[in-house]
DNA sequence: TGTTAGCACTCACGGCCAGAGAGTGCTAAC
DNA sequence: GTTAGCACTCTCTGGCCGTGAGTGCTAACA
């Protein structure tokens, strides 16, 4: 059997009004909404063919028709792009775009502030959930080390590393140094530690830097670790979720089973990172991974469309939508080309 | 009507089996379960005084019964203190008591990630909604401020504030000073705006930090707004939120619709704030919000415990546990009490 | 006067059935 | 290859009924 041209424009058909209704689509809907020149008869036929075929299913027999995985899988890898490329790219209103813009631009110079932000402007722009995770570099380096005041049992070890990402570490301590002190033995761990990673810093100490510290042994350890912990940090990446609740206002999670399974997955930190990094990734482009070509059991019933994003060069972090396998996949992509293209914009400047 | 000691356990046998069961109770069940030596009809006429007096209430008429927001209230008030009285206040295990412990340890020296800790402990350990907000001082001074360098085209400022708050500013500026430099601006910046507040630091700068940041227009004028921010920033409270989905799991939201007003509310922040600081609130005690009294409408199903926590004298911050009217007060209680005395410990030290 | 047994009554819930509506597959004719 | 027609299937809704749990009331008892 032959996935003809007709066929296709019937497949299109019932994917669009199944994710603008989510109710099954039977032949009579299709031949008086879509003015093909066909009977509803017609219409019939095809649609057996295409079931047979694997791209749409019965839920029973006096049902109308859903797409199945496969049947999204084709709507995605042919038809959208077909109508992308006819489209100019943009299915987003130019408001909608300024207001991503925005949050982009707003935030770009507080990078712990950047994920969570554009986390919920995504969310609130298209009522999925999205998932962000920081940027990671898989050989991060120390820039800059500094030890400040806090008070009398503690002081503060400021790490810049060189991917850009600035942490700050309490450390307690009796008795620490006062200000010039500090600021002695600042630019000792800068000349001691400034460009190296997180392998050379856990060995022992050299002299030196030991002797800088004589009488603080305690704060050398601890800034030590500290600034490891800093650059391991890569491997325990920070994720931020946002719009989970929107799982719950789309019809096929009325069932609470469905939906707390839905919860489940978005709360266990290992099957978000699955969800982020999961097989089949094309790192430079846009990723789309429909229902059961998921990893994580539990986010079957789920798509998810996810790209990789670089704040330096460095290293990289990953955004995903996830929203019901009948989800608009053409505005979740427009809206991901449009994020990486506006945080691109906003670093070259 | 008069509340007598036999009403009295009658009530409490109602409010705790329906705690362990949400099911509404009847008369036959309490006769059996409980040994009264009091028949089901005698009962039956008690709880049926229990109801016109406003406990209990009946959801339909050949259900049994269940507690009314003032059947609670009696049972917080009055039932639940004596028996913690007599049970010397614990109702949590040791093993309990040190897996909270050792969350606050673990993190009584990272701030930032204290609360979110906690509010993740809290969750696990009663399956209940968690929600903490940060320190927030009403009148926050700059205890010190450091520039660092970052890139070609960006520096790092850090602030910390009086109640020893840490927070990191990244400043665009092209071609920033050198290392020296910036120790040199960091130098004056303290001199200037050590130990002032935010008004202060928003008013024209002084001749001298002016002089000292010559050339170095731009870079003042973006520390003196970020240090602003920082002190700020007590106004616009930092939540964290953990367990929210434990929600799906209470039979009483089955219900989508009342699912979904919760998560609302538990997703916009100014609700948040109004779980968090709401009316009737002893700042030093333990306060508990039961069912329509919360000032959410969305939350008048759940009931809300409370409490304030100070990490050191200068400002506090809040911690609340959310679950259903029917959740297991006792319980929320002494872990909210734990938390704050292990706090109060780990900062002793 | 307080307690209890007995009984009629109420209401939610689950199972069953019938009718309506939507959609299909098949056949025969165009 | 297309279409009209028709029998068939399946879901959904509403009504009906029996069951079970629990109540309120009354009358008898201690």
């Amino acid at each position: 059997m032959e996935l003809n041209e007709r066929k296709i424009r019937i497949l299109e058909y019932i994917i669009t009004d199944y994710i603008a209704t989510a109710e099954p689509v039977g032949s009579r809907t299709i031949a008086r909404k879509h003015d093909m020149g066909l009977s509803s008869a017609t219409i019939r036929n095809e649609m057996s063919d295409l079931e047979v075929m694997g791209y749409i299913v019965a839920p029973h027999a006096s049902a109308g028709r859903v797409p199945s995985d496969k049947g999204y899988r084709l709507y995605v890898d042919r038809l959208m792009r077909r109508r992308a490329a006819e489209n100019d790219g943009g299915v987003l209103s130019d408001e909608e775009r300024r207001f991503l813009q925005g949050v982009i631009n707003d935030n770009i110079d507080r990078i712990d502030y950047l994920m969570r932000e554009t986390a919920k402007a995504i969310s609130v722009l298209t009522n999925y959930t999205a998932v962000v995770s920081e940027t990671v570099s898989p050989e991060e380096k120390i820039q800059h080390l500094q030890l400040l005041p806090l008070d009398e049992a503690s002081v503060v070890l400021v790490t810049v590393t060189a991917s850009k990402k600035v942490k700050n570490h309490v450390i307690r301590i009796p008795a620490p140094p006062e200000h010039d002190g500090l600021m002695r033995l600042s630019a000792a761990l800068n000349a001691a530690l400034g460009g190296k990673a997180a392998a050379y810093i856990r060995r022992k100490p050299s002299a030196g830097l030991r002797e800088a510290f004589s009488g603080y042994e305690g704060l050398l350890a601890a800034s030590l670790s500290a600034a490891a912990d800093a650059l391991d940090a890569g491997d325990d990446h920070e994720l931020f979720t946002s719009g989970i609740k929107n799982i719950l206002a789309f019809p096929e999670f009325n069932d609470l089973q469905k939906a707390r399974a839905v919860f489940d997955a978005l709360e266990a930190k290992d099957s978000l990172l699955m969800l982020l990094t999961g097989s089949g990734w094309e790192d430079d482009g846009i990723n789309v991974v429909i229902g059961q070509e998921n990893a994580v059991m539990k986010l079957q019933d789920c798509s998810v469309i996810r790209t990789a994003y670089s704040l330096n060069g460095t290293g990289f972090g990953r955004i995903a939508i996830l929203g019901p396998t009948r989800m608009d996949y053409s505005q979740a992509v427009s809206v991901l080309h449009s994020i990486v293209d506006f945080i691109n914009d906003a670093i070259q400047q």
